[in-house]
DNA sequence: CCTGTTACTTAGCATAAACGTA
DNA sequence: TACGTTTATGCTAAGTAACAGG
């Protein structure tokens, strides 16, 4: 103990990999540091340990409890560590001091209860514990439309394959003689039973996890207690890329363990490094697509906020050098070479339509998307006219996550003309921008500007977008329900540019019909307030100043006003629910839009700021909160 | 250059938790 | 208080972009 800088990195790989002297040696260190942060936390958990009273709560009480709440968020306040006021480290340096329990493992898995079986060919068979595992990754998911997919059915059942014994493999050769239908019953009644656990087995639970958070879910980065994003690892299970991902279905494995002897967990690290120009804790390979997962902090934290800040400071860079750039690229359109021409053509798409770069990507590894500088012929079609416009292209394509961006845009004529030639004599397959890609694009942007790449156009026509949008939409005058809604059709401005969609939730219609006929009762109990109030008018007139008369009158002048404004509240609603059906805000507001331009605008309009931003929006956005002032222009 | 690797951000969906209402 | 709806969170896939090394 006492060793200075020691734990940061855990990279645990497969299990044969081989251990070095080293890094069992570096590995001592290790679980004795972790027991120290264990006993750190001691205290905390005897806090949690408070029985639960369930007694019925009296007004007092409920006070105490709003009061205690304000409390913890001032000291919460008074804790928060305010990075954005310190000086920056030298470059490339991360952090000084990094402190962590390591990642947390997902429980082994246990065999199934006796009278649940798996029939082959319509009779029992028992299998091992790899094999049944897998068995019912493939059951629990039966429900689902992609177990019946032929390329997900084949690649699970060639990776089951592999995870039987020899006698198994023997036995089970076809897939559509397998039923696993007890398995699949048994799963559902697990989460029958989840859903209908009582509130005292829930809180057992909730508190369970909550242990878990506590010893695991946090670091000391700097001397300072950071929250870490996902620090379990993920547990195996079947892979479900997205779209027509041509590796659907087959095994995600487990992220091997072994050598119970090793505290405290049980586990051994391919290795454990000590690299403070890098922000992740721990890393993992994963089987299906080779590639790394990483286990990083929380969106809260100084390592991401400090990130996130220098994104949006990036943008309003080349906010203010954007006019040159896009001459520049207008001149770009004429040149003599070609490469030019087609890296300015992208350009202009990717600045007027806030397209994604669009990396290349291996052949027949994943679904088959493209972003600006991959696509290709077939995905768009010119036209000379087309609903009155001259010179339209029709984009139609699978973007990320395969969301398809479907958009018909007038161009300039040069635009137009260069598109024609770059298609000329190709075939639908073939590249748009054969000369192209994002390597290229990208060196020529930051030639241009520092820092700037791609991505930096979509932030910051995102964010221009929200702030332009705001201040035209956005009174003073208006009240609070129509400053959040034009604050949401700003936000939805950027959504619907960024092309960031949703299905349509199953219960859509539903809770629209259900809405709608509130508003409808609404209305009926607004008109016969009014009525009322007229009767009581005329009353009043009858019998001139009698005082009783005239109090019934304002508190009928008060329902009619209340009854109006929960009307108007609810009509708002669904106007904003409406609009949007099939756009998502989350991603835009979370990603893309700088945080100090609503803080602003809240500032400057008197809405809230949690109207805007739940707690981890807060949280995340910290420095922009605190930073921001109204009179702050992107 | 090209190709593979690494590190990090961005993405939508499923589920859990919170909330409002009968 | 229970229930159904709405909102927040967790999960992990899928991008971007820099870099190393041939």
């Amino acid at each position: 103990m006492g060793t200075a800088e020691i734990t940061n990195k855990l990279c645990f790989g497969t299990f044969y990999n081989g251990l070095t002297d080293c890094v069992n040696h570096l590995l001592c260190k290790m679980s004795c540091f972790c027991a120290a942060v264990l006993i750190s936390q001691k205290p905390k958990k005897e806090e949690a340990e408070h029985p639960v009273t369930t007694k019925k709560k009296s007004k007092e009480e409920i006070e105490a409890a709003k009061a205690l709440k304000i409390k913890k968020k001032e000291e919460e306040e008074q804790q928060r560590w305010r990075w954005w006021e310190e000086d920056k480290y030298e470059d490339g340096v991360k952090w000084k001091f990094l402190e962590h329990r390591g990642p947390f493992f997902p429980p082994e898995y246990q065999h199934l209860p006796d009278n649940v079986n798996f029939y082959y060919n319509g009779k029992v068979v028992k299998l091992g514990l790899a094999a049944e595992e897998v068995a019912l990754f493939f059951a629990q998911m039966l429900d689902h439309e992609y177990t019946t997919k032929d390329v997900f059915r084949n690649n699970f059942f060639k990776d089951w394959r592999k995870e039987m014994t020899l006698e198994e493999r023997v036995l089970i050769s076809d897939l559509n003689k397998c039923d696993f239908r007890e398995l699949h019953t048994m799963h559902k009644e697990k989460v029958e039973a989840r859903k209908a656990m009582s509130k005292e087995e829930k809180l057992v639970m909730k508190e369970a996890n909550q242990k878990i958070v506590e010893e695991y879910g946090f670091c000391i980065l700097d001397h300072h207690r950071e929250r870490i994003g996902n620090f379990k690892i993920e547990p195996p299970g079947l892979f479900r890329g997205r779209g027509e991902h041509p590796k659907q279905g087959m095994l995600k494995k487990r992220i091997q363990s072994e050598h119970e002897w090793l505290p405290p967990a049980g586990h051994h690290w391919k290795e454990v490094r000590h690299d403070n120009t890098v922000t992740w804790l721990a890393s993992w390979t994963e089987n299906v697509q080779g590639s790394c997962k990483y286990v990083m902090l929380n969106p809260s934290s100084k390592l991401k906020g400090e990130k996130d800040w220098e994104k949006y400071e990036v943008a309003r860079r080349l906010k203010s050098c954007v006019n040159g750039i896009r001459q520049q690229y207008q001149q770009d359109i004429k040149s003599k070479q070609m490469e030019t021409r087609q890296r300015a053509v992208a350009l202009y798409f990717i600045d007027k339509l806030a397209l994604r770069a669009g990396n290349e990507k291996e052949e027949g590894e994943t679904a088959d998307t493209v972003g600006c500088c991959s696509l290709r012929v077939e995905h768009i079609t010119l036209h000379d006219l087309l609903e009155d416009k001259e010179c339209v292209v029709e984009f139609d394509f699978l973007g990320k996550d395969c969301i398809r961006y479907y958009n018909k845009v007038p161009v300039t004529k040069r635009v137009f003309k260069n598109l024609t030639l770059f298609m000329k004599n190709k075939e639908p397959g073939d590249d748009l921008f054969d000369r192209l890609n994002t390597c290229l694009l990208n060196k020529h942007l930051s030639s241009l500007l520092p820092g700037l790449t791609a991505k930096v156009f979509r932030t910051f026509n995102a964010s221009i977008t929200l702030q332009e949008q705001l201040q035209q939409l956005s009174n003073m005058t208006d009240n609070p329900a129509e400053k959040l809604l034009s604050y949401n059709r700003a936000n939805r401005a950027v959504a619907v540019l960024c092309n960031h969609q949703r299905v349509p939730p199953k219960t859509f219609d539903q809770s629209m019909a259900i809405l709608q006929s509130k508003i409808d009762g609404r209305r009926e109990q607004l008109a016969l307030a009014k009525s009322e109030l007229k009767l009581a008018k005329k009353e009043v007139k009858a019998h001139s100043s009698d005082s009783k008369l005239q109090a019934v009158v304002e508190r009928k002048k008060k329902a009619v006003q209340r009854c109006e404004e929960q009307l108007m509240k609810m009509e708002v609603q669904a106007t904003n629910r409406e609009e949007n059906k099939q756009i998502a805000l989350g991603t835009s507001k979370l990603n893309y839009l700088d945080p100090r331009i609503s803080v602003a605008w809240c500032k400057n309009m008197e809405v809230p700021l949690d109207k805007i931003y739940n707690k981890s929006q807060r949280d995340k956005f910290a420095w922009a909160v605190d930073m921001t002032g109204a009179d702050f222009i992107f």
